[in-house]
DNA sequence: TTGCGGATTATGTATAGACGTAATAAATGT
DNA sequence: ACATTTATTACGTCTATACATAATCCGCAA
């Protein structure tokens, strides 16, 4: 029977779970078990937070918070009324992980060390104003950089700092700090976005990567804001045989 | 004061918030404000979930809830007797938006078409069991396409599949639907692993695309397994002038 | 000074109940 | 037959409370 017998009830569930976690972690798990597993196709209606409050005899709070957070994970669908349902997967998404360049080089098994090329600091060209997406004619702080793994060029930085956002940036000479680190430790937060294509290298690229003019390289432009006010953009370019971009897509972070 | 005043306390709060959704999407907020602003640095200790029961005249759950999701979300760590505290911003990361190729060209305002090229059953040789990850000789379908943008050749498609994971695929024929659209629809749920590359086409891709051998190319190759299984393994190869892989990063989804 | 043990405290988990909200389903009137 | 109202239902939010857990702090002793 399912006479509500509170704290006792709760210390026999623990009995049973035991080797688990929390319940509502249980759960949620169980869940994503018969969701991925197929049993419950997409479309198909999950049981209602009252019927699996019965089935693991808890309370319903506890049932919605495995549930909220399937819905916020985007593996299921929930309607007022009608239920939960299992969403159909998303279009192939995938968690880029662009880690810093001295982590990237030494999973390689490589020595990592980069030296600064160029720093100039000047107000913002219309080049610079197109790269920052900025209309006003700020001061910024040109840099390039080049990364080599084993003394072998890896990876060659071309960047544009804002000033106006970042005035810090100023003081800084980027010799045994990279710019993207220094920037991570002195930008709270930031959103960003990257562009990634493939072209062959400009000259100054190719120079300094000590490749032809005609290899096959993998570009990523990463623009980043703070509060919506553009902080940095910056061009890697790596020799397309030097570097694979690998990301990973699970249905959640579980 | 604080006196307990139970609901009549939380219809005055409803009354001042008024315009916002509930009070731990506002408290979250409130707090996701303070961090992506600067105002409180990596490293700072948010108040403790009583002094903001206190601040916002709720309970502790409702605090609770706000401060749980943004732990979730990466933003804060938490740590008992201690409290919370600001993270430092993660290596950067980003979300790939991979959505299918036929949304991908219309976004370009082009018109979208695809012909399915060759189509082969057979069991796995030893390229495509490395190319899966697969140890046994399975029965596998070999699909090559080529998807177009207002009939110009934009992206050459190069795909295995795992028979032995999706039996169903045997009774397609690919001219209707594409096989990434059709897996997606028949295979509920699934991990992948995504590598880009910038390399010169095969002597195939090039070919079907009508570009000169040493254009670069974007390939992107995706793994995809069920439940530990390989499901499929697809390489597409774009010209590098065709295609940008846009991605997006910001400290959580809110 | 250093090491250990207990008091303190913030978070973690769970509960039973309440009311709000939106969407469906049923009953009703035109 | 169709539109409109009403009732039902399941999710959404919030409360007040309880106890568990783990880390820190503090005092005491070696």
């Amino acid at each position: 029977m399912t006479t509500p017998l509170g704290r006792e009830r709760k210390h026999l569930q623990r009995a049973l779970t035991a080797t688990d976690a929390s319940l509502h972690t249980r759960i949620l798990s169980d869940i994503k078990r018969h969701i991925l597993s197929g049993h419950w196709p997409p479309g198909h209606r999950i049981p209602f937070e009252h019927e699996l409050a019965t089935v693991y005899e808890c309370s319903r709070m506890t049932v919605n918070k495995a549930l909220s957070e399937l819905a916020r994970a985007g593996l299921i669908e929930r309607r007022r009324k009608a239920g939960s349902f299992v969403c159909r997967p998303r279009s192939q998404a995938a968690v880029l992980e662009i880690s810093d360049l001295k982590t990237e080089v030494e999973d390689l098994g490589r020595v990592y060390r980069f030296t600064r090329l160029a720093l100039r600091r000047h107000t913002a060209t219309e080049a610079d104003r197109r790269r920052l997406g900025l209309s006003k004619a700020v001061p910024i702080l040109a840099v390039t950089c080049l990364h080599l793994g084993s003394e072998t060029p890896y990876c060659f930085e071309d960047r544009v700092i804002n000033l106006a956002a970042v005035p810090a940036a100023d003081d800084e000479a980027f010799l045994w700090i990279a710019p993207g680190p220094w920037l991570i430790a002195h930008v709270p937060w930031t959103e960003a976005e990257h562009r990634i294509t493939a072209t062959t290298p400009d000259l100054a690229s190719a120079q300094h990567l000590a490749i032809m003019p005609s290899t096959p390289c993998l570009v990523v432009d990463r623009l980043t804001w703070r509060e919506r006010q553009p902080v940095t953009h910056v061009r890697f370019t790596y020799p397309g045989s030097a570097r694979e971009l690998i990301a990973r897509f699970e249905p959640s972070s579980g």
